[in-house]
DNA sequence: GAGTGGTCTAGACCACAAT
DNA sequence: TTGTGGTCTAGACCACTCG
C-alpha cells in the first residue's frame, strides 16, 4: 500500500510523501527540466490517495518554484533560473538543494596572506596585516553558478583555515562560528575578467551579477565576500507577501 | 449568501474571498497584532463555505506570515511585520535628489496597446487585452542612469495615460493612486540590446543591471516594470542590522 | 471533555487546452 | 471529446491544548 512510501519514522502527512517523492525524482535527475510530471489522476492511482491530497502536494511544489502547472495541459519540472533573496544572508548550497538540484563546490584557494588594497580597507585592517583568503567555485547540477572570493578577519575567526570547505561552505561555517549582527550588500553588473570567465566557463560577452557582502560582529568586520554569478544562470529575487 | 463577499467582477475563488476579508481586517486595524482570528468552525458558518475552504485560506495566510496558527489553541494575527527591505520601492527621482544631484527625465512612449507575450503573462491578463505601456529615460546631472519600461493594468489605474510624467514619475503616481500591498523584485545582469544602448548612451561591452518589479493590490497585478541601469553608473546597496 | 487546527476522502462541477 | 488542472463540499479521524 501507500504505507511503503511513508518515511520509516512513521508520522508524515501523505501530501508530504508525495512531495518528497517528486523532489527526489528531480534531485536525482530522473526528471529533468520541462519533464512532464504524472497527472493528478495518475498520482492519485499510483499513491492510493485522494486527488485533493495529490493536488495539495503539486500546488505547494508549484508555489515553491519547483513545478510549473498549466491548466488544461499538465505539470512540468520548472526551468527555474537560480533565484534568491539578497535580503538575507543566503547559503548557496542550501538554496540549490531547495530547488531540488545538486550542489558541488571546489576549493580553489585557501591560505593566509598579507592584506592589501581593497581587502585591507574593507576589513578595516592595516595594509600588510595577515588575512585569510579563500576562493570557491559553486556548481548547480555541475554548472558553475557562483565564484566566491572571500577575505576573513583572523581575529574573529581564527580557525577558518582548518575547515573542510568541501563539506561545509565558508558561509555556513562563519554563520555558526560567529553570528554576525550587521550586514552590508552591494549589487552590481560587471564584465568578467579573464580569470573569472575561465572559472565560470562563460564568454566575454556575458555580464555577471556581482554581490558584495560584508558582515560585522561586535563592531569588527568578520568577512568581505565577492560573489560573482553568470548573468544567464543566476538572479536575485524576493517576494514580499504572496502572489496569488 | 456568501455571494455578497465575492468581488463585484464575479470570478474569485471562495478561499480568496476569505483571505481578502481577513487581510482587510488586519490592514484596516480592526484586528491588531495578536488578535484572535475566528476559528475555522466560525468562519465556515459565517461564510457559508466548507471547512476545507476556510482551512486553505488560513493556511496560506499563515504561510505568508500574516497569521500564526497553533494546534489546539487558535489562529492569531502575526506580529513581526517584515524588516525594512533593501529593495523597497525606490523612487529614482528622490534617490537622485537625495544625493544632491539633478534629476531629469523624458517620456519616450506613453500609450495603450494590446498586451502580448511576457507583458500579458506578467500582468495576468489574456493575450491581446489592452494595457498601458510607458518608456521613460531618467538622468542624473544629465547622464542617463535608468531606462524605465513599464506596463500597467488599466483596470487598476485607469487614469495612467492622463498623467504628466514630466512632473511626477510613474512610480510616484502609482504609489499614491493605488497603494500596493505586495511586491516582487528580480535582479539580473544582462547585456543591453541596441535600442537600450542608444538610449543609455553606452557601448555594447557594458553590462546592465536589470531590476524587474511587479506590484499587486488586492490580488491584481498593478504594474510590471523593467528598470535597466548602466553597470558602470549604478548599483544597489544596503546596510542593515541582522536579527540575532 | 470541549474546542482547536491538521489531515484526508470520494465524490463533484468548472475552465481550459489539445485533438 | 478527452484530459488536464482549479475549486469546492460534507463529511471524517486525529493530535493537541486547556480548563
Amino acid at each position: 500500500m501507500n504505507q511503503m512510501l511513508r518515511k520509516p519514522g512513521g508520522a508524515e502527512p501523505l501530501y508530504q510523501s508525495v512531495k518528497r517523492f517528486i523532489v527526489d525524482r528531480i534531485r536525482s535527475g530522473d526528471w529533468p527540466v520541462d519533464h512532464r510530471v504524472p497527472s493528478e489522476t495518475e498520482l492519485t492511482r499510483d499513491f492510493g490517495v485522494s486527488r485533493m491530497t495529490v493536488h495539495r502536494a503539486l500546488r505547494e511544489l508549484s508555489g515553491e518554484g519547483l513545478l510549473t502547472r498549466v491548466q488544461g495541459v499538465g505539470t512540468f519540472v520548472a526551468a527555474g533560473k537560480a533565484q534568491s533573496s539578497p535580503l538575507e544572508i543566503r547559503n548557496i548550497a542550501e538554496e540549490i538543494r531547495a530547488r531540488g538540484h545538486t550542489h558541488t563546490s571546489d576549493v580553489r584557494l585557501l591560505r593566509q596572506e598579507p592584506a592589501k588594497g581593497r581587502a585591507a580597507r574593507h576589513l578595516g585592517l592595516p595594509d600588510g596585516a595577515p588575512v585569510f583568503h579563500s576562493l570557491m567555485l559553486h556548481r548547480e547540477n555541475g554548472i558553475p553558478v557562483q565564484l566566491e572570493e572571500r577575505y576573513v578577519n583572523p581575529a574573529v575567526a581564527p580557525d577558518y583555515l582548518d575547515q573542510d570547505f568541501s563539506r561545509v561552505t565558508p558561509n555556513e561555517y562563519l554563520m555558526q562560528a560567529v553570528s554576525p549582527d550587521q550586514v552590508e550588500h552591494l549589487i552590481e553588473a560587471v564584465a568578467p575578467n579573464a580569470a573569472t570567465r575561465r572559472l565560470l566557463k562563460i564568454d566575454a560577452r556575458e555580464p555577471c551579477l556581482l554581490l558584495e557582502r560584508r558582515t560585522w560582529a561586535r563592531g569588527a568586520v568578520v568577512t568581505w565576500a565577492r560573489l560573482t554569478h553568470p548573468g544567464s544562470r543566476y538572479r536575485l529575487g524576493e517576494t514580499f507577501a504572496h502572489r496569488p
